[in-house]
RNA sequence: GGGCGUUUAGCUCAGCUGGUUCAGAGCAUCUGCCCUACAAGCAGAGGGUCGGCGGUCCGAAUCCGUCAACGCCCACCA
């Protein structure tokens, strides 16, 4: 028939058509009259690989994209990529550590030469499986959080930032990473439930007999401990009131305080206070003076000032000290007890709280116009209940700690001067202007500063993304970041909300005083089918790129889809991408069956021109459904219109009508028309399957180098008559109520009936129903055949005389058991009715709309029981 | 401990300000078909007291109250 396969082969078209794409540059992007459409990726680790989270995230980006584009829209999609401080610097701590090199024996210059080796080793590779997966980004513009461009803009927002009084340093209680060896953001710390024991430690009362009992979980802490902390209205404690306790095992006299902030009815109502490693206690610490002992080393061992256990970990020290305990009598009890524990979100290890001195950046000023916008929607939120989570962390929101103890990163430009202090500046050379000014010494030379040796918060240049992306930071007046900036859609999952989304509008207000975007689609998390997150323990998450050799990148990206309202998780299975590798199928061989027609100029056929008409109708109210869908970020639901109206309207209806007989030709008219409307369904399915609608658009007729179907114009929707829409969904009725006839009593496609219609035939495509129905004819008859299979459409009966093959009986119970249920649906409608205050109450359409069902129902009551009697004889 | 959300067919979900879009869609299921576009398919069919209870109303999946289950976010209770 023709060059075409019988199944759609997408590993044959895919690289073939995203390198056309990129040789005629149609990704790229620059500054002109049209209308901006820009998407800033959210840039996956540099050093990462794509995992299902990707693939939908990205899946829906381009979609957006390629539909803006299709919409005249000047669409810019800037991808890149992100550094990762704590996780690129732990993959390289332990490839080195493979090596048998230890971080602390090289310098940093030499660290971050391996560094910078593996990130170029490994970078980029994920940029690689997103044009897999037919992402429409502009290359040329792929960025990364530690480039030039993005590097400068960090160090200057830090500095100006510092001038303007917003970032501080000081010594601050913060949560310690003992593994990576870093403080974290609040935001960086999970909170887990975990069971653990309560454990009731004897304090000696110094000058008394017995002991305090203190309940805690931490029993390791107390060589920390520099007093006991008691509520000052607890009587049942008022005998320790200006007494002292001794620490048990380490022997400390330590003195009794009290405060309000203790529970009176928690454990024992006596609290120890262990100043540097609690912040409740930290607290207290400071209120009464306390002195702070760190008994902790970085890594969570025990130190030097904590007397016993040097060395250990915390963890076997906690152990040990409960058996100790025991052995000395100074354990009362030890109970069961359930209590939220935080662990480091990289590298899951439990986080010690610690004091330390750190960079700080306040909060509470700088969230307010941010928190403003997207209340008053000038930013919206898809879903918008994300409204309300965001709302809850921008108020009251506590300071940033944005200082990182590693070395991959943004060096902090804060430069320490040699008699103390330090001066902030973008460079060594600002730096020693600064200091020569700070200190009045001119002999001071670069060689004399010492930069801070601490780096910053990756998000500390994430939140900058929509706008340094652009050099909107260090050349704010430039001709990209006015033209895109700000950016139409963010698309992200609800997860970075406050470590990404937020900052990133804090800054857009900043910086720019504006929005860094319009609109945030929040995706859902991609789970298996069981509901379980995909995990590599689990080895649930199946890898990207064998899906995509499996189904096609135009078959995963519509399994994607599929399940993926935003918002909600997306159950993953397989099933759903072979349903969408299925319906590229049904693309590819409804495209066959048209390119095999002949063509001749004959007339077209009354059926075809009904068809055609229908057609059309249908197709323009989908472009309208599909454009008011993707308003409203509804594009899953946008996917099963255009899904349906292709594989149901278009296949299965409207190619079948006007199928020419075997080996007939087509008539000119009726096949440029089917050829406009692949062309239009070609179009509007473009942003989901990129690939299948280029490799066919193609075929459609012959096309100039360098045109694509990525850069047509998606149709407008034009005129819908809902009459005729109406007219063919009663013609498909009765065409399905004459194939059930068939199916049950088992007769061929290829036999011919003739049908009957109890009254007046008035529905506009008689041809089409003969055609499809294969019918010899409609006759309109007041009495149908007693041996005619009967069915319903609406409230006009039809029969498909059976030459005397019928059943009786059968066709006697199945019209008594139709009657039984219109009677009770008559009884219904006539109660409401009876009922005075529904008529009196009701609008008067709707009591209408009630007499016509009754209306309705008396006369296909009347037109079965004819039936039956004519049945009964 | 506070806040938010969800509960509709076997599964995943849609149903806006109460009434012809009211009980829907896709998948799955069942029945019959290899009829020359497609078995990754075609034609047909079945399936839900809209989580429970109570209330408002002429009328409730839709509004209100309450209970239950599940999920998410936030919070320093040792």
């Amino acid at each position: 028939m023709n060059d075409l396969a019988t199944k759609y082969n997408p590993s044959e078209v895919e690289d073939k058509w995203y390198s056309y794409w990129m040789k005629h540059k149609l990704f790229h992007s620059e500054p002109d009259g049209r209308e901006p459409y820009t998407i800033v990726i959210p840039p996956p680790n540099v050093t990462g690989v794509l995992h299902m989270g990707h693939m939908l995230n990205n899946t829906i980006q381009d979609i957006l994209i390629r539909r803006a584009r299709m919409e005249g829209k000047n669409a810019l999609w800037v991808p890149g990529t992100d550094h990762a401080s704590i996780a690129t610097e732990a993959k390289v701590v332990n490839r080195l550590a493979q090596q048998g090199i230890k971080k602390t024996d090289l310098t940093r210059d030499e660290f971050l030469k391996h560094a910078w080796d593996w990130t170029r080793e490994h970078g980029g590779i994920i940029l690689e499986q997103l044009k897999k997966l037919g992402a429409s980004c502009d290359w040329d513009r792929t960025a990364f959080t530690m480039d030039e461009t993005r590097s400068r803009s960090v160090i200057k927002v830090f500095v100006d930032l510092f001038n303007k009084g917003l970032i501080y340093r000081g010594v601050r209680m913060v949560n310690w990473d003992p593994k990576a060896l870093t403080a974290l953001s609040d935001e960086e710390v999970i909170y887990k439930d975990e069971h653990s024991k309560l454990y009731y430690l004897r304090y000696k009362i110094v000058g008394e007999e017995g002991y305090a009992i203190v309940a805690t979980t931490r029993p390791e802490t107390i060589m920390g401990d520099t007093a006991m902390c008691i509520n000052p209205n607890d009587p049942k404690n008022a005998h320790l009131k200006g007494k002292h306790v001794i620490v048990p095992l380490v022997g400390r006299e330590i003195p009794v305080i009290e405060d309000d902030y203790v529970d009176i009815e928690f454990g024992t109502g006596c609290l120890k206070v262990t100043p540097a490693h609690d912040i409740n206690d930290h607290m207290l610490g400071e209120k009464y003076n306390l002195p702070s002992i760190d008994i902790f080393n970085d890594n969570g061992t025990l130190s030097e000032a904590a007397g016993l256990y040097v060395g250990m970990d915390r963890f076997d020290v906690r152990k040990q000290i409960a058996i100790d305990l025991e052995k000395a009598g100074l354990l009362e009890k030890v109970e069961d007890y359930n209590n939220k524990v935080g662990y480091s979100e990289r590298t899951n290890v439990v986080i010690e709280p610690k004091l330390s001195m750190q960079w700080f950046m306040k909060m509470s000023e700088i969230t307010k116009p941010a928190l403003k916008a997207v209340m008053d929607d000038a930013i919206k939120f898809f879903p918008p209940k994300f409204k309300n989570t965001y709302r809850h962390w921008m108020t009251d929101t506590k300071d940033w700690c944005i200082s990182r103890q590693l070395w991959w990163g943004h060096r902090i430009p804060a430069y320490f001067l040699p008699k103390g202090g330090y001066v902030v500046a973008e460079n060594i050379a600002d730096a020693l202007v600064l200091a020569k000014k700070k200190t009045g010494d001119e002999s001071l030379t670069e060689k004399d500063l010492r930069q801070d040796d601490d780096c910053l918060d990756t998000w500390f240049s994430s939140w900058l993304w929509p706008i340094s992306l652009f050099d909107g930071i260090c050349n704010p007046d430039n001709k990209e970041i006015k033209y895109y900036y700000p950016s139409s859609d963010l698309v992200t999952a609800p997860d970075i909300i406050f470590f990404w989304v937020a900052r990133m509008i804090i800054a857009g207000y900043i910086f720019r005083d504006d929005k860094p975007f319009r609109n945030v689609y929040f995706t859902g998390i991609v789970r298996d089918k069981l509901g379980r997150k995909m995990s590599k323990s689990l080895g649930n998450s199946p890898d990207p790129i064998t899906l995509i050799e499996k189904f096609g990148a135009d078959g995963v990206r519509m399994g994607m889809m599929l399940a993926a309202p935003a918002g909600n998780d997306i159950l993953y299975d397989d099933s759903l991408c072979e349903q969408g590798r299925n319906f590229n199928n049904k693309i590819w061989n409804a495209f066959r069956l048209v390119k095999g027609w002949e063509v001749a100029d004959i007339e077209q056929p009354d059926y075809a021109k009904e068809a055609v008409e229908w057609f059309s109708s249908v197709l323009n109210s989908t472009l309208a459904e599909v454009k008011d869908l993707f308003s409203k970020f509804r594009i899953s639901e946008a996917l099963m219109a255009v899904y349906r109206l292709f594989w149901e309207e278009f296949s299965a209806w409207y190619l079948e009508i006007v199928k020419p007989a075997y080996q007939q030709p087509i008539d000119r008219v009726t096949y440029n028309a089917t050829l406009g409307f692949f062309d239009s369904l070609l179009r509007l399915l473009h942003p989901f399957m990129p690939f299948i609608t280029e490799e066919l658009w193609q075929h459609i007729s012959e096309r100039k180098d360098g045109e694509s179907i990525m850069v047509a114009r998606v149709p407008e929707p034009g005129k819908i008559d809902s009459g005729i829409i109406e007219a063919m969904n009663d013609a498909k009725q009765i065409i399905a109520g004459v194939r059930t006839v068939r199916l049950q009593k088992n007769i061929p496609n290829k036999n011919v009936l003739s049908l009957q219609i109890a009254g007046k035939f008035t529905n506009a495509f008689a041809p089409v129903i003969l055609k499809l129905a294969n019918l010899s004819g409609i006759a309109e008859v007041s009495e149908k055949d007693s041996t005619a299979a009967p069915f319903m459409v609406g409230t006009v009966e039809y029969a498909v005389p059976l030459q005397g093959n019928i059943d009786v009986d059968e066709e006697i119970s199945k019209i008594q058991s139709d009657i039984a249920y219109l009677q009770g649906f008559l009884k219904s409608v006539e109660k409401k009715l009876s009922n005075e205050r529904f008529v009196n109450n009701a609008p008067a359409a709707v009591v209408a709309a009630e007499r016509k069902k009754q209306a309705d129902a008396q006369s296909k009551i009347a037109t079965l029981e004819a039936s039956l009697a004519a049945l009964k004889h």
